[in-house]
DNA sequence: TTGAAAGCGCTAACAC
DNA sequence: GTGTTAGCGCTTTCAA
């Protein structure tokens, strides 16, 4: 069954049966009326494959994610698929797992399936391996900076504005001996988060200690051993700020298993704020940088740079801040057991 | 750039261009040689579109989810993307938040793209709303008894196996008021669970009170809320078994809130066994429901029905088992501090 | 073993 | 307003 059926049955031309499917205003409403009527009675869909060979246009955007078992990333995916399919659009997805041999595959699927743009949610890794992309000038949009020139929009991410917020909630818990267990550091977010905790630290007079920057994967696994690490250090800290919420449910689970009481002897923060974090136990302080934002801005960028007239000299830049949302896992520095201030519940 | 640039800069017609791309073996090795030379220097991809209408065969299947920010699925996704790649197709994911809207949707975007099979991973929830695909012969195959038929496999299972070493092994610590929350009832498999949990009691002679049977809605806020109205009743059960893992980590959220310890006061076991299971605290004894099984079973019954000459009769029927994991979440009936039996680490 | 050409289902330019 | 028709990029007869 195809479009020729359907407008033989409804006693009209291919052309205007067209026409009345995409709801072109020019065709009579009685015509239009009948080619929907038989649409109707057969159950007749029009078939994408070939409305995209002729249009040029696949209607599918190219979804590049790290790891879709790490909560973070369902949250944009759901957002970023339901905007999509507003928009008439599908999502091809990949979880490269951080590994570049399957983001050079993602890469030669997408193109076979020429989609109209691609959304790159690694957070600074392997830019270079979608110099394709780019190449064929395929709208792109990164978050946390990738590539740029013509086509190419970025999410810029205020770490800083978080993390510090978390270093002077640390500190007017007294704390001083603040860890920092990081991302894997071949990611630039990693990198970045990180340099903010330095500059946090410093800004207001804090001694930022070595031993106290560990690197971890951004994964539970990555939160144990690189609390392991910390706790073997000859003085531990007394607060640890982590580079995910994996890591600080990684961090959690070593605790107890240690021993050790959160918020009471070790206070924890994490970064993200996935929708588990206010459910574990304590609820985990951590700061915030909103996926369903982040999810819409990526979309909005590729839809803008798609529905561009004039081709554009250089892609736009955005913003996604990022803050500190206060839960249960801090507190004053050991010895202490008041509760600390300025906690939500 | 199209498959006739690349023929005739290879000197050869489109048809052993073809030919060559697809590594059709009667042609002479210096043509196909040619014709890779010229496919590596212009960069060249085949338009998928175009082999899709031609051929008759879009190689995509659909994934339908009940909920994508559930972790249970991500794992599912993963795997069943990963061989779906290796068996160069796509995937059209849909995550339907158990909105039969959202199903409606899908199936109408599956069959505009022209998909080949689809897998229904929703456990047993509104499988009517797929009859449009069965209509059109589209291989379906569902987690947990669908729609039967030709072309519609089954992945049976067997709740029963788990969920009776669970009710066994509180039993054996003596546990006897042992409340359960089911997931939202409407969903087959949540009702298949609280069927076999009931089951399970009866058979050791153990009684079901009904009230301690409650509805939850497979989520973490279900969890809280359902261990709330338990906690209301006049004789609390002293350990609950849950649905899913989402529903335990409720439990064991509302339970901390409430200041009750698990295990001391009270056991808890899931259901799934997600990844994150064994990093709560206390680690979760649960049933494991092995995803990446299903998502393997679930790609290769697809496979296999469209890769089947004579149109089968009937669907193949899989089983997919489960079993109990034992962790930490569940102790000696109360009052004895004693470490109960059989734990693992 | 290779090439010419038809045609997959649709849209859009052009003619009326 | 509506119809005729070319052609999107590819595969696949069929003929050579």
């Amino acid at each position: 069954m195809d479009i020729r059926e359907i407008a033989k049955r409804a006693k009209v031309s291919t052309a205007t049966a067209s026409r009345a499917i995409n709801r072109v205003p020019t065709v009579k409403p009685q015509l239009a009326k009948r080619v929907w009527n038989v649409i109707e009675e057969l159950g007749y869909y029009p078939n994408t494959q070939a409305r995209a060979l002729v249009s040029g246009r696949s209607r599918i955007f190219g979804l590049i994610i790290s790891e879709i078992t790490n909560p973070f990333f369902p949250e944009i995916v759901q957002v970023f698929e339901r905007i999509a399919v507003q928009h008439q659009y599908e999502i091809l997805l990949t979880s490269t797992g951080n590994d570049p041999k399957r983001v050079e595959t993602a890469v030669r699927r997408m193109i076979e399936r020429r989609v109209e743009g691609v959304a790159v949610m690694t957070f600074g890794m392997e830019e270079a391996l979608l110099e394709d992309l780019k190449l064929r000038k395929v709208p792109l949009v990164f978050a946390d900076v990738g590539l740029s020139g013509p086509h190419v929009s970025n999410i810029r991410i205020d770490y800083l504005h978080g993390i510090r917020q978390a270093v002077q909630h640390l500190a007017a818990l007294r704390h001083q001996k603040i860890g920092f267990i990081s991302g894997p550091l071949r990611l630039k977010s990693a990198e970045a988060r990180r340099q903010a905790f330095i500059r946090s630290m410093e800004e207001i007079g804090l001694p930022v200690d070595k031993h106290l920057l560990v690197e971890g994967t951004h994964t539970i696994e990555g939160g144990i051993a690189a609390l392991g690490q910390l706790l073997s250090l000859p003085t531990r800290p007394t607060a640890v700020l982590c580079s995910n919420d994996m890591t600080a449910l990684g961090v959690m689970r070593k605790s107890y298993e240690d021993g050790i009481n959160i918020p009471q002897d070790l206070s924890v923060i994490g970064f993200d704020d996935i929708h588990l974090a206010q459910f574990v136990l304590p609820a985990l302080t951590t700061v915030q940088m909103s996926q369903a934002e982040l999810a819409r801005l990526a979309f909005n960028a590729l839809l803008t740079e798609v529905q561009r007239e004039t081709s554009s000299t250089t892609g736009t830049e955005y913003v996604l801040t990022t803050h500190l949302v206060l839960r249960e896992s801090t507190h004053l520095v050991s010895g202490n057991t008041r509760r600390p201030p300025g906690r939500k519940s």
